[in-house]
DNA sequence: CATATGTCCTGAGAGC
DNA sequence: TGCTCTCAGGACATAT
């Protein structure tokens, strides 16, 4: 499940492809249903063909390759990966491009010779879509997506959360009040300021807050450096098709049953939150107001 | 407006 | 061995 420290793996690893043009767009036939494209995949692939490669964004959980005239926008969501190397197997890939070699010098600057990008996607819950500058703000603006959770202010994260009464681990999933989190970084920031994920927002303190902040940052900062998490599925790799790093690290994600690697007594709890599963110890995240 | 639930999609794994 | 069933969860659509 690509979340941020993915994403920016994914973005990281297409680096070598700036400066070069896309040659030819090209969709494998395959026997699985295929995903949405935006516009209609004939287009999209019609849009792209020979444009070069301006830049790498993301935002929260999406890559952005911005290109001379408009941006190619890919949403992983649960299973998809876009790589520069033999994604896992070939009946999942969605489109695949052939670059050609850069035309002026720069940094990042690579061989002669042809690159191919592959977009995979598993189970095909992923988009493509190409977007002009409008649409892309239209889409993913403000009002649309929550800013990034690498530099989100914790002024604005408290602006932004206190007012609910949702669970904090449910609310940080919330792509609209802050853009990158998802499940799995959810339940390991919550575990490490030691806070319940079933208290409300409402119900933080400022100092809660801040300290989640830090958390949420310093933890999204780990998991970038191992290059993500890959979970038992194996689906995740970087651009060079090797695993990530992070699940090595994980204190509680996906342990239930297993022993809390922080108080070393209690063990893990599963708990579900608006359907998708939390984990936390019981112990260490008690909830505000029973300590002692 | 705020919040909750249903849907998309495939493959892995459990249970019989 | 092979079948059926459940589950994983990001983002959007729809309902309350």
């Amino acid at each position: 499940m690509p979340e941020l420290p993915e994403v920016e793996t994914m973005c990281r690893g297409l680096r070598p492809i700036v400066g070069c043009r896309i040659e030819k767009v090209i969709r494998p036939k395959i026997s699985v249903k295929p995903i949405r494209f935006q516009p209609e995949a004939e287009r999209f692939c019609r849009e792209l063909t020979g444009q070069r490669v301006d830049r790498i964004e993301r935002r929260g959980k999406r890559v952005i390759v911005v290109l001379e005239n408009g941006y190619v926008v890919f949403q992983p969501k649960m299973t998809g990966l876009v790589s520069l190397t033999d994604p896992p197997d070939p009946d999942h890939i969605r489109m695949k491009w052939l670059l050609g070699a850069v035309e002026k010098e720069s940094e990042h600057q690579v061989s002669s010779g042809s690159i191919e990008v592959f977009f995979w996607d598993r189970r095909g819950l992923g988009t493509l879509s190409f977007w002009t500058a409008e649409q892309l703000e239209q889409h993913l603006g403000e009002g649309k997506l929550g800013p990034d959770a690498l530099s989100i202010s914790v002024d604005q994260m408290c602006e932004r959360f206190r007012k609910t009464q949702r669970a904090v681990k449910v609310a940080l999933l919330d792509q609209k009040l802050l853009a990158g989190v998802g499940n799995l970084y959810a339940s390991e920031i919550l575990h490490r300021i030691e806070v319940d994920p079933r208290t409300p927002c409402h119900r933080l303190k400022v100092v809660q807050w801040e300290r989640l902040h830090q958390a949420m940052r310093d933890i999204l900062e780990e998991a970038i450096r191992y290059e993500g998490s890959t979970l038992s599925d194996g689906t995740y790799r970087n651009a060079l098709n090797q695993s990530g790093g992070y699940q090595n690290h994980h204190q509680v994600y996906d342990r239930e049953g297993e022993v809390c690697r922080k108080c070393g007594k209690a063990s893990i709890e599963r708990i579900v939150q608006a359907q998708r599963a939390t984990f936390f110890c019981p112990t260490c995240q008690r909830r505000a107001g029973k300590r002692g």
